[in-house]
DNA sequence: CTACATTTTGACCATTCAGTCAAGTTTTTG
DNA sequence: CAAAAACTTGACTGAATGGTCAAAATGTAG
């Protein structure tokens, strides 16, 4: 007896990694109903039955991505430090999350997929993972506001506020593009967004 | 020769009327393409070929619920006034949108689907007269920075910046439930999301 | 090198679903 | 009220698609 029921082999290791990342484009471009096992082979360039014998159901692939997603996606928020300054913290993490938008659009635009069709997969993980963390989050803000460090607005609707207008950038993508065209093509579109962003966001909660 | 193309009967108007009301429903809920037209037919209660009888193909049915409600959806944005006062302007505007969000969230989801999937629908119109309309608002809140009314920001950010926020409610409505259980189902949850938003958005934008 | 385990795939099946059609029913019109 | 127009639907078709299976090919451990 081995034991071992998560050990993977070299090739399983390979193609279960080319698998999702195929799976996070198509996902993300098509969601779930409109994506097809398919498509998702071609992309990752092997038959469907052997993508099939790496994840037995589509429900599968789906969810793993979108698992690892949410991890990535929380990172910067998790690193919130209730130490450091209230200004410079919230600066930091919008910049970070504008910058997740720019890069990996595709990562915003599983989730809010997701989330827009009611969440299906992830309800509990919304009501207790996120929930938690949210939870302590708007504690740390909260204590802030108290100090004094910030003007005294609801910290939840802060928190929304920051996550709704960064990821605007990755999930309305199309949009943006067709109002600025000129602009989104330049190198500092990416700069000039959040600076404008920050302006109006750290100015509406410095203390006043 | 009566050359009456558009007239419609009495039960023709009846009856677009229930299935654009129906396909608003599924469609908002599922997407495109995770919605059938037997779904659709069942909540119009009627048949599906009676259904396709009035709108031959499933995108038929898409599209005019679309263009619809971007027509909506788009009139509080006209109304922005030139002659008023820049913050009030947008404050009221702000309350409209947040409003909207609250009471039809399946028509932003509709639309934040379709450009979600990257607007395979409206593209023509995004970069024709969204483009417009925007550009022409965003040269009166230029012009209200330039008066001093307003403090320095890019106009196109803060329109954006707008949307994602007021949508967000209507967009993310699951997560922010998950999040905020007991808030969501109070009475004043919509005025204390408004004051929250407002707050920081309006003193953000406040000239120093 | 050989025996065993893992990986790969063509062919296939069952279901779902957009759309058709012909025949029937209801509404409108003169 | 009769004829025409408009409306309605059960039964059907073909294409797309999630998933199966058995056999072949490849990789690996001893």
């Amino acid at each position: 007896m081995t034991g071992n029921i998560n050990k993977q082999t070299r090739i399983q290791g390979i193609n279960r990694s080319i698998i999702l990342d195929a799976a996070l484009e198509v996902f993300s471009a098509y969601g779930f109903r409109g994506s097809t096992i398919d498509q998702i082979a071609e992309k990752a360039g092997m038959s469907k039955p052997n993508l099939l014998y790496y994840f037995p159901r589509k429900d599968d692939i789906y969810v793993t991505v979108l698992e690892k997603t949410l991890e990535d996606w929380l990172a910067p928020f998790k690193d919130i430090d209730p130490a450091g300054d209230p200004v410079a913290e919230l600066r930091k993490y919008t910049i970070q999350k504008l910058k997740m938008s720019a890069q990996q659009p595709e990562r915003s635009q599983l989730f809010a997929n997701e989330i827009l069709h009611g969440a299906p997969s992830i309800q509990k993980f919304l009501k207790s993972n996120l929930k938690r963390l949210v939870d302590e989050k708007a504690d740390v803000i909260a204590d802030w506001i108290a100090a004094g460090k910030l003007a005294p607005v609801d910290p939840y609707h802060l928190i929304f506020m920051i996550w709704a207008t960064t990821q605007h950038y990755a999930d309305f993508d199309v949009q943006v593009r067709a109002i600025l065209p000129e602009e989104t093509a330049k190198a500092d579109f990416f700069d000039k967004a959040a600076d404008s962003i920050l302006t109006i966001l750290l100015n509406g909660i410095m203390p006043r």
